[in-house]
DNA sequence: ATGACCGGGTTGCTTTTTTAACCGAGTAAC
DNA sequence: GTTACTCGGTTAAAAAAGCAACCCGGTCAT
């Protein structure tokens, strides 16, 4: 029948939007503490409460585009075909995600998005609070792979896997490589990896 | 000092420029009483409530490019240098405004502008709304120059003379002529209406 | 003529946003 | 060593917007 999504869902989320690429915009311009949080909400139009009303913090407004992937990790192995091994399903996601060219596999090369990760790479509170943010995601992967430290395990290796991956990946482009030159190499480095996993 | 318009009165004026502009811009699409204010706030992306917050009639959606100019006239003549008589003032204001092929000197060939003074026209309740702004102006206008029937009557010939010229204009442009070709006989035709006047 | 719409316009109630003021930590000036 | 910034973040009150439900007058079936 009716695909609108409402008035006002509408624009909370086109505000969201304007926030997080007004934030985003103006720190790869001119460096994470070079920007007021009140030079975004201007940028964005809207005042400094409001502001915090999207974003808890202002690591949070560079942080909101790996938050989008939260949970992903957990949710991949719950919703996996039965018969198919969580490792498996994993790597299967990550392949899926290089051949997209998917950012948070590190192997995209607009500029932008190299610009991104090396100014999330390069500033200390954004790397603290991004730690955070993996640790969680590592907590609901260990639950969605069982109880017990075995799962703990599982998890934060499976974690760290992807994240030497997707840094070795940037790594590469950062350099002056295109994504699809090193796309061969990514996969074979996933494969590996995920292989010695099992 | 500070030179911003602060937030709430930006959005405000924006807000009421998307809703007039959805507004004239449909009605010119499909005619007065073929768009109904429900679309005229879904396109404006806002509900019918906020609508009729801004705008106190439907009409009003249309008629608020002439409201904007209202009490002008007043305002001329109050704002005249000394010595000036009102007739010169209001004379020379509309001679500007023929200068700058303003619209509501009916002087303009923008084909908008064109069609939207026939939607005006041709749309019974949008005339009917019309005469009774005119009249509110014609009422501050008579303030203006003063008190008694005397001053009453100056205003409505005063009016009277604007609306004519304005309509003449718009006739010949109406008829396939250029504003730029027509403007020498608006300025005679409306130094001649204001001499007369005095 | 009854009931079911549709149109312009209104009414409460809730959610969102603005505003201005403030807190607490840092830091530069004098 | 105080004063006075700036910056991240919060608070309370008031304005604005959304939503749903309604009123009223038409119009069109049945």
């Amino acid at each position: 029948m009716s695909e609108s999504t409402g008035l006002r869902a509408r624009k909370k989320e086109r505000t969201r939007d304007a926030i997080g690429d007004a934030a985003v915009s103006l720190f790869l311009e001119r460096g994470f503490d070079r920007v007021s949080v009140n030079d975004i909400a201007a940028a964005a139009e809207i005042s400094k409460p409001t502001l915090f009303r999207y974003f808890p913090t202002k690591e949070d407004l560079v942080l909101h585009r790996f938050a989008d992937h939260q949970g992903e990790a957990a949710r991949v192995v719950r919703d996996r075909r039965s018969g198919i091994k969580p490792v498996t399903a994993l790597h299967r996601h990550f392949r899926a995600g290089l051949d997209r060219y998917d950012p948070v596999t590190g192997l995209n090369d607009h500029p932008e998005v190299v610009a991104f990760h090396r100014l999330v790479f390069t500033t200390p509170s954004l790397a603290g609070r991004l730690t955070r943010y993996q640790l969680e995601d590592e907590e609901a992967l260990a639950d969605a792979l069982g109880e017990g430290i075995q799962a703990r395990l599982r998890a934060a290796q499976v974690l760290a896997v992807q994240r030497v991956l997707a840094r070795t990946n940037w790594q590469k482009i950062a350099d002056g490589r295109t994504a699809h030159d090193v796309h061969p190499e990514a996969v074979a480095d996933a494969d590996q990896a995920f292989n010695q996993l099992q």
